[in-house]
RNA sequence: GGGCGAUUAGCUCAGAUGGUUAGAGCGCUGGUCUCACAUACCAGAGGUCGUUGGUUCGAAUCCAAUAUCGCCCA
C-alpha cells in the first residue's frame, strides 16, 4: 500500500464495478420492506456546484445506510428540462452563430433544444458519479419524458375540469428580456435605493390641486383616476371631482377607497390598473377605465404620446423633467423600495396586465397543511414548518402559464373557426362542435409544474405501475431551504391531490453552503469553488466528509480549503491505519473472532466500537450527519489510532507473548471492518478499497455488506473503566515529562502507588512504560518517595524521580498550576453541596455525583500538597 | 412593515428533552523525521457561553427585554 492515499484511481475503479455490478438497483422485492427518494432533479442546463454536492452527499450517505441495513432501497436520479434557463442556453447558441429563434421557428428551435440536450445534459450526471452518487441510474427520469409528460397533461385535464384551472386576465409579473409571465416566487424582491416623485394633479374645477406621491412617475400616462381614502379629513370632499392628468391633460376621477394608506406619501394616490396590482383591484371596484402604457418589451406604448418606443427606465427620467419644466414636479424625495427582479436574468419585472393560467392554490393548500399539521410530513429542523405554515396561509393562485417554446405545452387547443376551446390528453384531431381546425395553446407550463408531480411521475403514474405500488410514499426528501415554496409545498399538494397520499415521510432542510466568510457563493463574487477541482485535488471522499462534519443542521456550511485539507489527513490516516492493520493480520484471517479476547485493549475498543455503532445509526437516521462524522472523527483517530494500534503493537510486534494473538487479530480485524463500515455511506471509496484487502475478503463489496449493529455483549463497562485508569496513569505521565521538559527519547522511571489497583496495573505494566516511555516502572505503598515529580489520577499517583532531570521550579510550577484548577473546580462544587436547597430539592444521583467528583477533588489535591512539600523542603 | 434564525476559545463551529470540572477542528506555543502516517506524534496556552432582568436548588441550555448580524415574506 502507498505511503499516502491516492483517491484518484481507486475511485474511477470502484464506481465503474459497482455500476457494473448493479448495486445502485433497487429491487422489486417487496420482502425487505423499503427506503425510496427521489432527487431534487438538477437542471439539464446545470453543472454541479457546491449545493449540489452537499445535497447529493447527504443523501447518499442515507441510501448508502439503508441499503447495507437490507432494506431494498431506491434512489431515484433525473433531471430538470427548467425552461427558462435551458431556453436561454439554446438562444445564446444560435445567437453566436447568427440567428435566433423566430427564424428557426417553435418545431425546430424545440428540435434544436432537445439536441442541445443530448449532447450536454448529461453533464452534471456524469458529475454526480464522480461525487460517489449511488443513484438507480436505470431509473433515471427527466421532466420531459414521454411518461412524464403524459403525467403533466393529466394532471392539467383533471384540474381543468374541477374548475382549480382557469384562464384570466390579470396582473402578473411579467420579464421583458425573457418576455414571459413569472409566478409571484419567481420575482424575487430587492431593496433598492429609489425617488418617491411628488406631482401635482390640478383639480379640474380649478383652484388648486392634489398632489400624488409615486416610486414609478412613468406610469401616469395610464392613470385613469387618483384614489383616496373617502375618511381622510384633507381629501373626502374631493371624491366624485375630477383632475386634470398632466401631460396628458385628460380629466380623470378622484375615487374614495379604503385601501387608500392615508400615512403614505401625501394620502393621494395615482391609479395605474395596467401596471400595478393594487390599482387594478381599485379599478375593478370602481369600474375605472384601463390603459396599457408599456409593451412586453418594456418599452412605452402607443399610448404613450410622444414617448413611444422608449426604455420605460428613460422615460421615467424625461418624464421628470417635463413635469418639473411645467411645473408639476414638487418634490422628489429619496427612497428604499423593493424592486422585484426576474430570478433567471435579474431584469426587473414589470406589473403587466395579461392573459394568463392560473391554478387555484387554496383548495390544495388546506390538506396540505393539515398533512404537516399531522406530521403525516414530519419537516426537519421543525423550524421550517413555521416558514411552510406561513408561506401556505398566505398562498394565491399560481400563474402557470409561460410565454416560452420549451415546456409542456398547454393541452388545451382553440377552435380557428368557432372558438371553442378543448382541454385533452391526447392531441384532438379537429373541433369536436364544427369539425374546425384547432390551434394549440402556444404558451408552456412553468417548470415547477412538472417538478411538483416528481416524486410520483417519476415512479410511472398515472398508470398503475410496481415501482408505484412499491415506492410511493417515498421514505424522504433531502433538499435545501431556497426551493421549500418552488418545489416541496407543490409536491406535498399534488402528491395529495393525485395520489391520496403524501409524497414524503420526512423532509430534511439542509442550509446552504457559503465561503468561509459566511458570503453566499456566487460568480460576480468570484467566490465560488468548483466541487470538481476539490475532488481533483483532495479526492472525492475528502469532499463529503468535510461537507458532511459541517452539516450540522439549521445552520450554513461554510466551507474553506483549510477544513478539506483536514479531513483529506483524516482519509490519509485511516489509509495508514489500516495498512498497518492490515499488516499485522498479515493475510491471514484471524483463528479467533477476537470476541471475549482477554487482552484488556481489545475488550475496550470492542466496547466503545458498540457505543460508535449506536452512535452513527441514531445520527443518520435522526439527520444529524455532523455528529456521525464526528464520531468516526475521534474515534478512529484518537481511540483506534493513538490508543489501540499502539497497544496491539508490542503484542503483534512479537514484544509480548502473554497474549492470545489471534485474538487480538481477531478483534483488531473486527474493529477495522467496523469501521470501514460505519465510515462507508460517508467516505465510500477508500473504505471499499481497503476493505477488499481485507484477508478473507472474496470480492464481495463493503457496500452490500451488512451495517454494524450494536453487540450487547461487546459492551464491557468494567474494561473501558480499566483502560481508562491505565490511559490516565499515562496521560500523567506525558504531562510531567512534557511540562518539565523531558526529552522524548529519554526513558525515565516512574513509581505508582495504586491504592488496591496494583494486580491488573502490574500486568498491564508493560504497555504503560511503552506509552510513557518509561525504563523502570515499579509499584509503592507506605511513604512518598522523594525527589518526585508528582501526579495524581482519580486516587492513584504517579511518582518520577527527579534525578537531574527535571528542573524542580518548573515541577513546582506545574503543580502549582494544577491546584489552582483543582481549587476552582471545587469551588463551584462545594458550594452546591453547602446549599441547603440544592440538597433538598436535587434528584439524590446528582447530589451523590457532586459528593462523588467533590471527594476525588479533594484527595488530588491532598495528594499534590504532600508532593508540592516535598520538593518545597528540597529547594530550601 | 410582518415573521424566522444566529450571537460559545484568535477563526469556523458542536453542545436533543436544564445537573460539565463548557468540547472539536484549524490556527498558535514548546518538543520530536519514534520501525502505519511529518497529510504525523507528544505536551501546552486560550472562553465571566452578546447584554440586562427573570424562572429554578441549579441556566450556555427555559422565559422576557435589548443590541448586533443574517434570511424569508410583503
Amino acid at each position: 500500500m502507498d505511503k499516502v492515499y491516492d483517491p484518484h484511481s481507486i475511485e474511477k475503479k470502484w464506481y465503474a464495478n459497482w455500476l457494473e455490478k448493479g448495486y445502485f438497483t433497487a429491487q422489486n422485492d417487496t420482502s425487505k420492506g423499503y427506503f425510496s427518494m427521489v432527487i431534487p432533479p438538477p437542471n439539464v442546463t446545470g453543472s454541479l456546484h457546491m449545493g449540489h454536492a452537499l445535497n447529493n452527499t447527504l443523501q447518499d450517505i442515507v441510501t448508502r445506510y439503508f441499503r447495507m441495513c437490507g432494506v431494498n432501497s431506491l434512489w431515484l436520479p433525473g433531471t430538470d428540462h427548467a425552461g427558462i434557463a435551458t431556453q436561454n442556453v439554446v438562444e445564446r447558441e444560435l445567437a453566436k452563430e447568427g440567428t435566433d429563434r423566430e427564424a428557426l421557428g417553435r418545431e425546430q428551435f424545440i428540435e434544436r433544444v432537445w439536441q442541445w440536450k443530448k449532447q450536454s445534459g448529461g453533464t452534471i450526471i456524469e458529475q454526480l458519479k464522480r461525487l460517489g452518487a449511488s443513484c438507480d441510474w436505470s431509473r433515471e427520469r427527466f421532466t420531459m419524458d414521454e411518461g412524464l409528460t403524459r403525467a403533466v397533461r393529466e394532471v392539467f385535464v383533471r384540474l381543468y375540469n374541477e374548475g382549480l384551472i382557469y384562464r384570466d386576465n390579470y396582473i402578473i409579473n411579467w420579464c421583458p428580456r425573457c418576455k414571459t409571465a413569472l409566478s409571484d416566487l419567481e420575482a424575487e424582491h430587492e431593496d433598492t435605493e429609489g425617488h418617491l416623485y411628488y406631482i401635482h394633479y390640478p383639480l379640474a374645477s380649478g383652484g388648486g390641486y392634489l398632489t400624488v406621491a409615486t416610486t414609478r412617475p412613468e406610469t401616469m400616462l395610464g392613470d385613469t383616476a387618483v384614489a383616496v381614502n373617502p375618511e381622510d379629513p384633507r381629501y373626502g370632499k374631493y371624491v366624485g371631482q375630477n383632475v386634470v392628468l398632466p401631460i396628458v391633460n385628460k380629466e380623470i376621477p378622484i375615487v374614495g377607497d379604503s385601501y387608500v394608506d392615508v400615512k403614505f406619501g401625501t394620502g393621494a394616490l395615482k391609479v395605474t390598473p395596467a401596471h400595478d396590482l393594487n390599482d387594478f383591484e381599485i379599478m375593478k371596484r370602481h369600474d375605472l377605465e384601463l390603459i396599457k402604457v408599456i409593451d412586453e418589451d418594456g418599452n412605452m406604448n402607443e399610448n404613450a404620446l410622444h414617448y413611444r418606443g422608449t426604455d420605460r427606465f428613460e422615460c421615467r427620467k424625461k418624464i421628470v423633467e417635463e413635469l418639473d419644466e411645467k411645473g408639476y414636479l414638487e418634490k422628489v424625495e429619496p427612497y428604499a423600495m423593493g424592486v422585484g427582479k426576474c430570478y433567471r436574468c435579474k431584469t426587473v419585472v414589470e406589473p403587466y396586465l395579461s392573459l394568463q393560467w392560473f391554478l387555484r392554490m387554496r383548495p390544495l393548500a388546506e390538506p396540505a397543511m393539515e398533512a404537516v399539521r399531522q406530521h403525516r410530513v414530519r419537516i426537519i429542523p421543525e423550524m421550517w414548518e413555521k416558514v411552510y405554515f406561513e408561506w401556505m396561509e398566505n398562498i394565491r393562485d399560481w400563474c402557470i402559464s409561460r410565454q416560452i417554446w420549451w415546456g409542456h405545452r398547454i393541452p388545451v387547443w382553440h377552435c380557428t373557426k368557432c372558438n371553442e376551446m378543448v382541454v385533452s390528453v391526447e392531441d384532438p384531431t379537429e373541433c369536436p362542435k364544427c369539425g374546425g381546425v384547432l390551434r394549440q395553446e402556444s404558451d408552456v407550463l412553468d417548470t415547477w409544474f412538472s417538478s411538483a408531480l416528481w416524486p410520483f411521475s417519476t415512479l410511472g403514474w398515472p398508470d398503475k405501475t410496481p415501482d408505484l405500488e412499491q415506492f410511493y410514499p417515498t421514505s424522504l426528501l433531502i433538499t435545501g431551504f431556497d426551493i421549500l415554496f418552488f418545489w416541496v409545498a407543490r409536491m406535498i399538494m399534488m402528491g395529495l391531490k393525485f395520489m391520496g397520499d403524501v409524497p414524503f415521510r420526512d423532509v430534511y432542510i439542509h442550509a446552504l453552503v457559503r465561503d468561509a466568510d459566511g458570503k453566499k457563493m456566487s460568480k460576480s463574487k468570484g467566490n465560488v469553488i468548483d466541487p470538481l477541482i476539490i475532488i481533483d485535488e483532495y479526492g472525492t471522499d475528502a469532499f463529503r466528509f468535510t461537507l458532511t462534519m459541517l452539516a450540522a443542521q439549521g445552520r450554513d456550511v461554510l466551507l474553506s480549503e483549510e477544513r478539506i485539507e483536514g479531513c483529506r489527513n483524516f482519509i490519509n490516516k485511516i489509509w495508514n491505519a489500516s495498512k498497518l492493520s492490515l499488516l499485522f493480520l498479515a493475510d491471514e484471517k484471524p483463528a479467533h473472532s477476537g470476541k471475549g479476547s482477554a487482552f484488556l485493549p481489545d475488550r475496550w475498543i470492542r466496547s466503545r466500537t458498540q457505543r460508535v455503532i449506536n452512535e452513527v445509526r441514531e445520527s443518520i437516521t435522526s439527520y444529524r450527519f455532523n455528529e456521525a462524522a464526528n464520531s468516526l472523527y475521534s474515534f478512529v483517530w484518537h481511540e483506534y489510532c493513538d490508543w489501540y494500534l499502539e497497544l496491539i503493537k508490542p503484542n503483534l510486534y512479537g514484544k509480548v507473548d502473554r497474549f492470545d494473538n489471534e485474538a487480538t487479530k481477531g478483534a483488531l480485524l473486527g474493529t477495522l471492518q467496523d469501521i470501514l463500515k460505519l465510515l462507508h455511506p460517508i467516505t465510500p471509496f477508500v473504505t471499499e478499497e481497503i476493505y477488499q484487502r481485507l484477508p478473507g475478503n472474496d470480492g464481495s463489496s463493503i457496500m452490500m455488506s451488512p451495517f454494524p449493529a450494536v453487540n450487547e455483549a461487546e459492551i464491557d463497562a468494567e474494561g473501558e473503566k480499566m483502560m481508562e485508569t491505565i490511559m490516565g496513569i499515562v496521560d500523567v505521565i506525558r504531562n510531567i515529562r512534557g511540562e518539565t521538559g523531558i526529552a522524548p527519547n529519554i526513558r525515565i522511571e516512574a513509581m505508582i502507588r495504586a491504592y488496591g489497583d496494583e494486580a491488573f496495573l502490574k500486568d498491564y505494566g508493560y504497555y504503560i512504560m511503552e506509552l510513557g516511555k518509561v525504563e523502570h516502572l515499579s509499584f509503592i505503598d507506605g511513604t512518598s518517595p522523594e525527589h518526585c515529580a508528582v501526579g495524581v489520577y482519580k486516587n492513584i499517583e504517579v511518582f518520577v524521580p527527579l534525578k537531574d532531570l527535571i528542573d524542580v521550579a518548573k515541577e513546582l510550577g506545574r503543580i502549582q498550576k494544577e491546584l489552582a484548577k483543582i481549587e476552582e473546580d471545587s469551588e463551584k462544587i462545594i458550594k452546591k453541596l453547602r446549599n441547603e436547597a440544592f440538597r433538598q430539592k436535587a434528584p439524590p444521583e446528582v447530589i451523590a455525583k457532586n459528593e462523588a467528583q467533590y471527594t476525588e477533588l479533594a484527595a488530588r489535591r491532598e495528594k499534590l500538597m504532600v508532593g508540592k512539600g516535598v520538593l518545597e523542603n528540597l529547594s530550601r
